[in-house]
DNA sequence: TATTAATATAAGAAATACTTATGGATAAAC
DNA sequence: GTTTATCCATAAGTATTTCTTATATTAATA
């Protein structure tokens, strides 16, 4: 066996840090330390005795031999990564790891799982919370439900539901508050994202027919619509919300919705996952029982064209 | 980047016992210990999740995915090789490292490395002493000479010289034993290796044409020629030897060869290098050196056509 | 049946990979 | 021209991985 193969454990920091000419995006990709990765190139360098990176300024550019090399070790990998595409197939049961922001993760996906896991107990299903999509190609993460009208991403997407998104809020406000007008609302404290986009309370009172002045009104800001239904559960104010994601707070008498007026078309949500996984058959089940759990709740399949990005 | 990839410092482990169907020979082969090949494998089968292997009394048979993976790993390790050997190609001047039998190392090389350094300042040769042939494709070691009829490895060979095996002794025995006459050999210490092979001193005797009566002679046996010549040199007996090893010591007048009865053809010197190795340049100089150093000595070119074990 | 050969496993030791802190060089902004 | 930001380099220390040693288990062989 060829000694210098007791450097192939460097060669995955060389991959990255030779495809983006930048040791610190390299250290990114590879979740490690900008000096971890000098120093496997260092050592990898020093071992081969080839000089395969030059610095120019802030930039490392490959050299002639790290252009050779990078070529080469990108085919291995690449092969490698076929042999273990080839290899690993998984059953029906096991593991499945989901990831969603976090308001769908805690306000819809978790409420639910138990569900699933009582018609499936032989898939264990693991949720995620992130603020970003996370990768799902030959990556820990099994399955993404992301909420944005565009996603890009290089794996299967389908559009499950376009939820609309209603004013929600707790059953005494509205008595408290007579909300009997969309008029009404404005006397309330009004729960909105620091950055709404399109789902923001001037574009409801806009569908509404109610001229909204901002500055008379009094507001609260929050980052995910998850703070928001909190906020208004316990009697702060009146938020908007998916009509999928307050459906179990609703159902449980905890909010209701005061006006049946929608922003719409809602809010899209998109399940991603990847067609070559090797837990395919898994994925295959939880994606069926995703979409008859979300058919089931209020909601319009209507097709979205206009761009946005995503929602909390 | 494909996260399973992360296991590719595994991927060695793997390879090599794919490949002897055995984690005992594989783990010779990596130079650790079995225990480690086991458990390297261990960890790859579970961060898989696949079996590679199956145990059959004491084999270890790869399962239709290992063999499967097995195919990808050694494709993609040829092409990290490839890679290497189009970037690795060093300049004339460098560290070189020569392997030999203890006895050339220390009774021929060792003595004349001056003599190259001098010609040579800027290539540092390392001799580096091995009973055995060493592995030469793509390992530390950059040239070998060994001494042996036949010598299985595929690397480029080439016969240096075939060098007569004479008898040697200290002068003041020639005088002490009136050694003028084979015949008086037998009132002497013989020097012998434990297996001598063709060179034996009954094949001498046959060759000088004097019945050798084994029993009444006193024996001193040893187990390389250099430990042979380190004997006599001191007084004790007379030994076989080749004639470009013993010819140091007969230049500084420290040996003297009493008869001039050879067994040849003689010990078979070749030289063997890896002609894909990126120290090529380098080689070539001191297989040129070598060349010229040895036809110095008293040989002769001769074809040899018998097998033989590798000699001391 | 006893011995040998081969792998499996646990615990500890050794080696490697990584992080943190800091410095140097260069590019960009002011 | 100076300051700030960005990027990699390096040393020292920390964390993790790899390996060794010791022992157990299983199967083959004598």
């Amino acid at each position: 066996m060829d000694k210098r193969l007791r450097l192939i454990s460097h060669l995955r920091c060389f991959e990255s840090a030779a495809r983006f000419q930048s040791y610190s995006q390299a250290a990114n990709e590879l979740s490690v330390t900008q000096a971890a990765i000098s120093q496997q190139i260092r050592n990898l360098e020093q071992q081969l005795g080839v000089k395969l990176f030059k610095r120019e300024g802030r930039s490392m550019l490959l050299t002639q031999q790290g252009q050779t090399l990078a070529e080469y070790v990108r085919q291995a990998f690449t092969t490698l990564s076929s042999g273990f595409d080839k290899i690993m197939v998984e059953p029906e049961e096991g593991v499945l790891t989901v990831t969603a922001s976090l308001s769908f993760s805690s306000v819809w996906l978790v409420p639910r799982l138990w569900k699933f896991s009582s018609q499936y107990p032989n898939i264990s299903v693991r949720a995620v919370a992130s603020a970003q999509l996370e990768e799902l190609r030959y990556s820990d993460i099994d399955v993404a439900v992301r909420q944005a009208d565009e996603i890009k991403a290089d794996v299967y997407q389908e559009q499950l539901i376009v939820d609309p998104v209603y004013p929600y809020c707790s059953p005494s406000l509205v008595e408290e508050m007579d909300l009997h007008s969309p008029e009404r609302l404005a006397e309330c404290w009004l729960v909105e994202a620091i950055d709404p986009g399109r789902f923001s309370w001037k574009t409801w009172f806009d569908l509404a027919g109610v001229k909204m002045q901002r500055d008379l009104i009094s507001w609260i800001e929050v980052t995910t619509w998850e703070m928001g239904l909190n906020a208004v559960m316990s009697g702060h104010g009146v938020c908007l919300a998916s009509a999928s994601m307050a459906s179990e707070l609703v159902n449980k008498g905890l909010l209701v919705r005061p006006f049946d007026i929608a922003i719409e078309p809602g809010l899209k949500f998109t399940l991603l996952y990847d067609k070559t996984s090797p837990k395919l058959a898994r994925i295959n089940i939880f994606a069926d029982w995703l979409r008859a759990e979300l058919s089931q709740g209020d909601s319009s399949p209507i097709n979205l064209a206009r761009p946005a990005t995503e929602s909390l």
